[in-house]
RNA sequence: UCCGCAGUAGCUCAGUGGUAGAGCUAUCGGCUGUUAACCGAUCGGUCGCAGGUUCGAAUCCUGCCUGCGGAGCCA
């Protein structure tokens, strides 16, 4: 059997060959005597036209057959260079596989993304999807690939967690208690020490803190997995469930990790353009005009720098009208990140320096006692895509930011071990995989860059 | 969660108070080189759900559900 990836990778070796395909038909049309089948066997984006004639002695049978029966050719592998399609096989024999029905939902037309996440399960079997999940496939295996040239150890950090360790938003509950019959305790709260973990657990929102325990003793590692968030998020870049990539690095501060960032998204895009010219060229057709531009002045330009109390200045002094104020001290909102990137930079732009108030408890307090040493990648058509941050290694400073925020000291105890123990600096940062796909690929919603989307009251497939 | 928009045939949509429509799909027929083929015919709807106004509601009102866009939260 041939896959039709190596029909069109190496069409010289089988002209005038007589070769053996199987697939799915796309599109059908056939005359009194003779057809076309489009097939295509998913192991490349484009079909192959197979010929067929009405020597053939199942020639009815096939020329009825409805669009994604599944077949077996048998054939002449032809050049047609005066032709659409660089070849085709004149087939002698085919053998139908498994019949489809004529209430198939996929017409050979467009649809509308909205109509095929309700068909989720056969969405893969267009041209968009099958591109998109392509494009996953290669891009996270040039993550692995990006990392473990450079010598990371990928850790698998746990799914399931103790407690709500970073403060990162709703969490989702594990457990094995009865939920009609729930054990009490003295107080008449929930009695979590007869459940199976013997505490609360859920599921993580982040591998960022086992990140850093594995990277004072690996130097370099990364996190690749998924990640839970409860929370009640109804946008095109939220869902519940998702990828997250953490690299750590021991001895590492903020530019370090913002050269990672650069190098492994500049990476990622080079990948990906030579693994997977055809879906490329189909986004960039079909999705977003624009799009190869966009990804070529990404990979060859140096990303912006430039610090928060910069940006701010950068903002007020633009004369833009913006819908939420701009003052130092206040988050930037999704308007400023994308004017920054879009209209300022024209390219990707690490902000950093944030105000400690607005970041994260673990972030590393700059001298200026005002701000942190942390850095978001903002990048056109996104926003936000990498948040990182040189994590403070300082124990006494820790625990009392923890204190200070009112978080319970105990929960923290190994975190704060990591300091207490040949502590070192230390830096990383975290990227949603998702949003590296909608940027690779021009989608512009989250649900159609996951092969089955989890988001507030959708677990359909 | 907030604001806005939408829900009519399998799909994409038109229809703004008076008999439910089109294109595509599908089905049947035609066609000797098609490329989302083309040509002809046919099939196809409890107008999201529940209530209300009216002689009469897809159309107006109220509530609910679902989806989409934007925002917040963030990755």
């Amino acid at each position: 059997m041939t896959l039709i990836k190596d029909l069109y990778r190496n069409t010289e070796s089988f002209v005038d060959q007589k070769v053996q395909v199987s697939g799915w038909i796309r599109t059908i049309r056939d005359s009194k005597t003779f057809g076309f089948i489009e097939l295509n066997d998913g192991s490349f984006f484009k079909s192959v036209q197979i010929v067929f004639e009405d020597q053939l002695e199942n020639y009815k049978d096939i020329a009825k057959l409805p669009i994604s029966s599944s077949i077996k050719v048998e054939g002449d592998f032809i050049h047609t260079p005066n032709a659409k399609q660089p070849f085709e096989i004149k087939a002698t024999n085919i053998v139908i596989e498994g019949t489809s029905n004529v209430d198939y939902p996929l017409q050979k037309k467009r649809h509308t993304f909205e109509y095929l996440r309700t068909i989720a399960h056969l969405r893969p079997r267009t041209n968009t999807f099958a591109a998109v999940f392509r494009v996953r496939s290669i891009a996270s295996y040039a993550i692995h690939k990006f990392f473990q040239d450079k010598g990371f150890v990928y850790v698998h950090s746990p799914i399931i967690t103790g407690s709500d360790t970073e403060g990162a938003g709703e969490m989702f509950r594990v457990t094995t208690l009865d939920l009609k019959n729930l054990p009490k305790n003295e107080e008449g709260k929930t009695d979590d020490s007869q459940d199976f973990f013997g505490r609360e657990t859920n599921l993580t929102v982040s591998g960022q803190l086992s990140a850093e325990s594995f990277a004072l003793a690996f130097r370099n590692v990364y996190t690749f997995g998924p990640t839970f968030r409860a929370e009640n998020s109804n946008t095109a870049r939220h869902a519940a469930e998702f990828w997250m990539i953490e690299p750590e690095i021991a001895f590492g501060e903020l530019p370090d990790i913002m050269d990672l960032a650069e190098d492994m998204v500049k990476y990622v895009i080079d990948y990906v353009l030579e693994q997977a010219p055809e879906e490329m060229n189909f986004f960039n057709s079909f999705v977003e005009k624009g799009l190869l531009d966009r990804l070529n002045n990404a990979r060859t330009a140096d990303f912006g720098r430039v610090t928060y109390t910069e940006a701010i200045n950068l903002l007020k002094e633009s004369g833009e009208d913006f819908g939420y104020p701009v003052e130092w001290g206040l988050d930037l909102q999704t308007e400023h990140e994308r004017y920054l990137c879009e209209k300022v930079f024209k390219k990707p732009v690490f902000v950093t320096d944030y105000p400690k108030e607005i970041k994260a408890f673990y972030m590393r307090l700059n001298e200026d006692n005002k701000t942190v040493a942390a850095t978001d990648l903002l990048v056109p058509g996104i926003g936000e895509l990498i948040g990182g941050s040189q994590r403070e290694e300082r124990e006494d400073v820790l625990a009392g930011k923890i204190k200070e925020l009112g978080m319970n000291e105990e929960d923290y105890w190994w975190y704060l071990e990591l300091r207490k123990y040949g502590g070192t600096k230390h830096s990383g940062y975290g990227l949603g995989f998702e949003r590296l796909i909608m940027y690779l690929t021009g989608m512009t919603n989250i649900r159609d860059v996951i092969p089955f989307p989890r988001t507030p009251g959708n677990a359909e497939f």
